[in-house]
DNA sequence: CCTACCGATCGGTAGG
DNA sequence: CCTACCGATCGGTAGG
């Protein structure tokens, strides 16, 4: 009788195995597509990574495309988490805006944390009818960065206007674009240092607030 | 007698036609390229533009990853000369500054001029023993950046200090590495309106040098 | 998740 | 630069 429904074990412990097994995919994918880009990595390429042979991915994810989302989807997921996390510990806006800062590096050039530059890199393999879905999620992130520019701006921190005051959407939205493309830009030619690279990725950091913010230390 | 030779027309003429086809092919690669990306255009898609069928490119570049180094070389070229060129018409550091700024929105761009978007967007595609080539000639146009950006810390225009003075080498990396990736990242994001779309460059041009610029207008 | 496979496509070549 | 082609590889599937 048993052997009539799908699986004699828990159901719990098969969804857990199989979740572990569609995160293991994910995460190879990442590190393969952020290394030679989605369109020159194979579905043979990611399942070697992780010990499957080549059609086994699709009992997974339906095509590559959806592995791409998935990967995608994973980035933006941690990289909230872990940015909300870090602005728990931040109280002023110059902590704040260093908070961002250092956590964007880290999302984007930690070991293991590939997500986001695939996101960056590979966005235009990324097929439109899933694009919308990522854009309202990174949509959230762009908040968190505008509303800690915005306070740097008023505050006169950044920007044009050493004096401060209310600052236009316009305004913070250029602040975004410019200070998060510099950061962005960095997966093009930023590599980690061998043995312990967190050190220089917060060397990198206090470099680029240091270059944004007025007369900082 | 003449028929021994390779043709009966005056070899420049010859000449000139095989460079025309050839620089049509990377025009068009160009394009294709920066809509699709390298590895998702075919020698066919390459062909087909330019009126070849699919053997006929491998009579002007050996293979594909010629073709990317030839579009790459041509960006470079392209934007030394529009550089050098926009630099003859300004005499202060400021105007130096928002020339070379205003001129790299244009290369990366202006209709036509696909090459160095290309270039950022499929580097890793170019094969380890071409990189050296290429940047070989892209240090030529950093040094331009370089000189611009140092006389602009110098006078304390840019940067976190106000007060000027000779900044160090790293300080002027570290401007351009900053504001090269503000501006070279606008290639994910920025979509030329339809009609005249040369306005919208200049106010792109114009925030750029605003947001970076000390209490500038 | 594997075995065995398929149709389509790709970069590239031979021989004019 | 075309015709005609080739070997390799790719994403994906059927049927366990």
């Amino acid at each position: 009788m048993a052997e009539t429904r799908k699986s004699a074990k828990a159901p719990g412990v098969d969804g857990q195995d199989e979740a572990n097994r569609r995160q293991a995919l994910i995460r190879a994918s990442a590190r393969l597509f952020r290394e030679k880009g989605f369109e020159a990595t194979t579905v043979r390429d990611i399942a070697g990574a992780v010990g499957m042979r080549s059609g086994s991915p699709f009992y997974h994810f339906s095509n590559k495309q959806e592995i791409l989302k998935a990967v995608m989807e994973e980035g933006l997921r941690q990289g909230l988490d872990r940015t909300e996390e870090a602005l728990r510990a931040a109280t002023t806006p110059q902590q704040r805006f260093h908070a961002m800062v250092r956590t964007h590096y880290g999302i984007l050039h930690d070991e293991g944390s590939e997500f986001i530059a695939v996101l960056l890199y590979d966005w235009r393999s990324l097929p439109d009818e899933h694009k919308q879905d990522i854009i309202a999620v990174k949509d959230r992130y762009d908040l968190l960065w505008q509303a800690s520019l915005k306070e740097m701006l008023d505050l006169g921190l950044i920007g044009a206007n050493s004096q401060g005051g209310k600052a236009s959407a316009d305004e913070v939205k250029t602040a975004r674009l410019m200070i998060m493309g510099a950061i962005n830009f960095t997966v093009t030619w930023y590599k980690q240092r061998s043995g312990r690279g967190a050190m220089d990725l917060e060397a990198l950091a206090d470099r680029t607030v240091r270059f944004f913010m007025r007369g900082s230390a």
